[in-house]
DNA sequence: GTCTATATACCGATAGAC
DNA sequence: GTCTATCGGTATATAGAC
């Protein structure tokens, strides 16, 4: 079983987007063949069955891509430049990225247990260790990985609920733009909601 | 095609809580009517095809579910008392039904159009008109339904990263009650963060 | 309205030639 | 490392007897 050739990566290249739009059920081992340009027999040089393809992809698509959160919460700013700082790294991040983004939401409901242990990993690990000691230098208010949570959640189902909120009432483009849902999110965050 | 007798919404209900854990793909007409105590071909006397039946299934587990919510936000109590009674309303609903959350997250990323539009009228449109008005009665800062969005999230997203967060450092199981929750969140919300 | 039997299609994976 | 051919399994859906 070959590692890290050239056509190793295309297949994955070639999978990722496949599987975050259908899942894992939703693909077949011909699909991605077809748009790679091999047939489903080929694939089985690279990786032993479905599954692993699948996991090899899911791995290969969330190396690295959290990495750029290292310093970015340097601690020359003040708490209210670096808590911004962070929630606009979390937009960016999952908002440009429409694929990683699926692959995870897929991730979440299916809930399997040693592909979870791989995204705490690669993704949640990383960026929570990171944030919580400035959670905790900011607030003592709020236990850390339940404000690690909320916050997650604030700014992610602003993309979740992305082909819902279309139906609303109310709705506008503008809604979807991230430098919109930066602001909106940090000035909810620092000020709350200042109900009577 | 006969319609409401009893087997029909045996059938549904047996159906339901498949489609909640395997989603549409992972369930198999057999497995449904192994469920119900008959054959995959007897359910065709009451759906066409299994995209009907799951259409069905999901119109059937929304209906009324959502309707608890009429008069609770009530003008009699005060802003605050009204918010965490919202807050509270949220956390219930979707915290003691697993199986209307499973299905929520699998639409939602799936985001089959038709589908959306049915979940919309059925759940979203009605919270939403409810509370957009009590919304803009406490705050002028948000876009109402921006600010609708970011509640959603920091009620359902830790229902939705409750198997992911159990393998995080600091986990403990306090943090799945509802009591905690919505503690937290209604806090968070009206304080903020207050970050110098 | 349920059953058995079956048509038809698709999928994951393997065998073996090149 | 890729191909063609194919096996074995499983899926939705239908036909027809009861």
């Amino acid at each position: 079983m070959p590692k890290q050739t050239k056509t190793y990566i295309k297949i994955l290249e070639a999978a990722l987007p496949l599987f975050a739009a259908f899942g894992y059920k939703g693909v077949a081992m011909r699909d991605i063949a077809n748009t790679v340009g091999i047939t489903a027999a080929a694939l089985y040089n690279h990786f032993p069955n479905k599954d692993n393809l699948y996991f090899k992809a899911l791995e290969y698509a969330f190396d690295a891509q959290v990495s750029g959160l290292a310093g970015m919460l340097a601690k020359t700013q003040t708490p209210r430049q670096r808590l911004t700082a962070f929630i606009a790294f979390w937009v960016e991040t999952f908002g440009s990225d429409v694929i990683l983004r699926a692959l995870l939401q897929r991730e979440m409901t299916d809930a399997d247990e040693v592909r979870l242990r791989m995204l705490i990993q690669h993704v949640f690990q990383p960026i929570y260790l990171e944030v919580e000691e400035f959670l905790r230098s900011i607030t003592s208010r709020h236990d850390p990985l339940m404000l690690f949570v909320s916050i997650a959640g604030l700014v992610m189902y602003h993309f979740e609920t992305a082909p819902l909120r279309k139906l609303l009432p109310n709705f506008h483009p503008g809604q979807d733009e991230h430098d919109a849902i930066i602001e909106h999110v940090t000035s909810l965050l620092i000020h709350g909601l200042d109900v009577p």
